[in-house]
RNA sequence: GCGCCAGUAGCUCAGUAGGAUAGAGCAGCAGCCUUCUAAGCUGCGGGUCAGGGGUUCGAAUCCCUUCUGGCGUGCCA
């Protein structure tokens, strides 16, 4: 909010000058505070424009910059800088406005546009893994940020509960079944799954009715043991997802999109549009004419079809619904399915821009150092539940939110079951609990005061208080960023420095002291409001947010 | 082979509409608790931003190239 004022101002400068300014300048927070507590090179963006040496520009823009009195001192830097020097004024008015907002930072920026986010998606065959924890931590707090600045996300899960995979679960559990009546049914099918939950639910399934799927023709076994199997696994990934802090407006499923016939209508529009070909039995998509780089197959020799046409079928209903912005998160096993998804939407004639793709790297797992495979249907694998029983919620989070999307992420299992503070969660909640700890003592020794007022502000004037202020200065702007780059990440990054200038500032001064009451008051109301906004990050990022730890 | 992503301190990672002396946490070393919580603070050491070239006032960031790693390249999902 203090950029957008000095930008307004720069920017009044140069029409007040007559100088063209095609090329964007920029206001930004020097990491050296040798220059100064802002600075722009709009002089170096436009002097070629303007035929005019940067160094002379600058000269010329801080002579009537100067006229402003908020500045402390305004001054050229290096190669043509402008460095200006805020007085504590315009800080302290700053904070003021901060202080009155109570969901400070929400914005309207996204002009609530409908943006349909989808993640995890994970195939209901499992527990959910870490992979899926990632997507999930990702996603959800995408969603969040989204929301507050002014979009109107919808988060959504889509449930592969058709095809090939699912038939494999249903006999892995029919084996198992067997295996508990006592058959002998020799190696367990490679293909099969192996984990321990199919073991589990067969006992489940068994406690509840015994022996009666056998009576069933072969075909009503598989579909009961299919439903059952499948309304246990779901159940289990929703309250995984639920005690991650995760929950979805929508659940999607495969199966029920099929008996709508939307499938069959998909087939038909690309056939209509003239771009499917029969070859060797199957029916086949040109998606090479779209800027893939191999045809795809639709519909197989066999008379079933790919997991690619109830996808595309469902990816359709999302425009169906009023999507405007389809955010799919992928895992990077998937980036070669990008362009076939692209090409069907030029080839039906809609416009491919809407649907965006993050590609989430994938989770290296380590175990004292060694790299372990992780691998569904051989049962090895670490699961969400895992992870949230041994690390916690908070910080399994902020583990991987704290991390951009496109990289490889490490996780060392000892290193989590530690529970150390490894992870910068700890810091960053320490920090909130120690604020609430001196307001606790301020209120015990009786100066808290009853109502904050504009004039406390004052006393606010050293260094460490006015950085605080600049820091709480820069959340709504990072907001909006975060939402264009889809970056949550960047949200653990400011809220990390925000706790560390607490955490010096603690270390500094002391804050409450009966001796100066005034002083106390306007530092108590620094305190609330950077506890305030801490709050705001945490709620964002569904961390919880200690009164003390 | 082709395609996508990555390579920054001992480790895990930030830094990217190009900005000034590349940052943080952990680990290491040396200090700081009779005073608001030491899950903290202060200081020290630690770097050829994978290598090379280019673009320009200016490059970790953009372009080209080489190397290394991961993934993809199913009538699997």
């Amino acid at each position: 909010m203090i950029k957008d004022l000095l930008h307004a101002h720069v920017l009044e400068v140069i029409n007040s000058l007559s100088l063209s300014h095609d090329k964007e300048f920029i206001i930004e927070i020097p990491n050296n505070t040798e220059f100064g507590d802002y600075s722009t090179n709009a002089a170096l963006v436009l002097c070629k424009e303007n035929k005019i040496a940067p160094k002379a520009l600058a000269e010329k823009m801080i002579k009537e910059l100067k006229k402003n009195k908020a500045y402390k001192k305004v001054e050229i830097a290096g190669p043509g800088f402008i460095n200006f020097y805020l007085a504590p004024g315009m800080y302290q008015q700053a904070f003021w406005e901060i202080y009155k907002l109570e969901e400070y930072g929400r914005s309207e920026y996204g002009n609530q546009e409908k943006v349909l986010l989808e993640f995890v998606s994970a195939n209901p065959t499992g527990p959910l893994n870490i992979v899926s924890a990632r997507a999930a931590a990702f996603g959800d707090t995408l969603f969040r940020i989204m929301n507050y600045t002014g979009y109107a996300p919808a988060r959504e899960f889509y449930i592969n509960d058709a095809g090939n995979q699912v038939d494999i679960l249903a006999e892995s559990l029919e084996l198992r079944l067997r295996e508990l009546h006592g058959e002998k049914i020799g190696d367990f099918p490679y293909e099969a799954y192996h984990g321990e939950y199919v073991k589990h639910l067969a006992q489940r399934l068994n406690a509840l009715e015994g022996s009666r799927v056998f009576m069933l023709t072969e075909k009503d076994r598989m579909d009961h043991l299919k439903e059952f199997a499948l309304s246990e696994l779901l159940e289990m990934q929703r309250s995984s997802l639920e005690k991650f802090g995760v929950t979805f407006e929508g659940w999607v499923s495969e199966k029920t999109l099929r008996m709508e016939g939307v499938v069959e209508e998909v087939l038909s529009y690309l056939t209509e549009a003239e771009c499917t070909y029969e070859k060797e039995d199957a029916i086949w998509f040109c998606s090479t004419k779209f800027g893939d780089d191999k045809d795809r197959v639709l519909m197989k020799s066999d008379g079933s079809i790919t997991y690619f046409v109830p996808d595309l079928a469902y990816h359709l209903t999302k425009i169906q619904r009023g999507f405007t912005k389809l955010i799919d998160v992928f895992g990077p096993d998937h980036h070669g399915y990008v362009p076939r998804i692209r090409a069907a939407f030029r080839a039906l004639n809609y416009d491919d821009t809407m649907l965006e793709i993050i590609f989430l790297q994938q989770v290296n797992l380590f175990e004292s150092g060694e790299r372990v495979k992780m691998s569904k249907r051989a049962g090895k694998i670490v699961t969400m539940d895992d992870l949230i029983s041994v690390v916690g919620k908070d910080a399994a989070r902020y583990f991987f939110i704290a991390r951009k999307a496109n990289a490889h992420l490490n996780f060392d299992l000892e290193l989590a079951m530690k529970q150390n503070n490894e992870n910068p969660v700890y810091y960053c909640q320490y920090a909130y609990a120690r604020i609430c700890s001196m307001m606790k003592k301020a209120r015990k020794e009786k100066v808290y005061p009853k109502h904050f007022k504009k004039d406390m502000i004052t006393k606010l004037n050293k260094t460490e208080e006015l950085a605080l202020i600049q820091k709480l200065a820069d959340l709504p702007e990072l907001l909006i960023l975060i939402s264009i780059h889809r970056e949550p990440h960047r949200l653990a990054t400011y809220l990390e420095e925000l706790a560390g200038m607490l955490h010096r500032y603690y270390a500094k001064y002391q804050i409450v002291s009966a001796k100066s009451v005034d002083l106390t008051h306007a530092r108590l109301m620094l305190m609330h409001t950077v506890k305030h906004v801490m709050g705001i990050c945490f709620e964002l990022m569904g961390i919880s947010a200690p009164e003390k730890m």
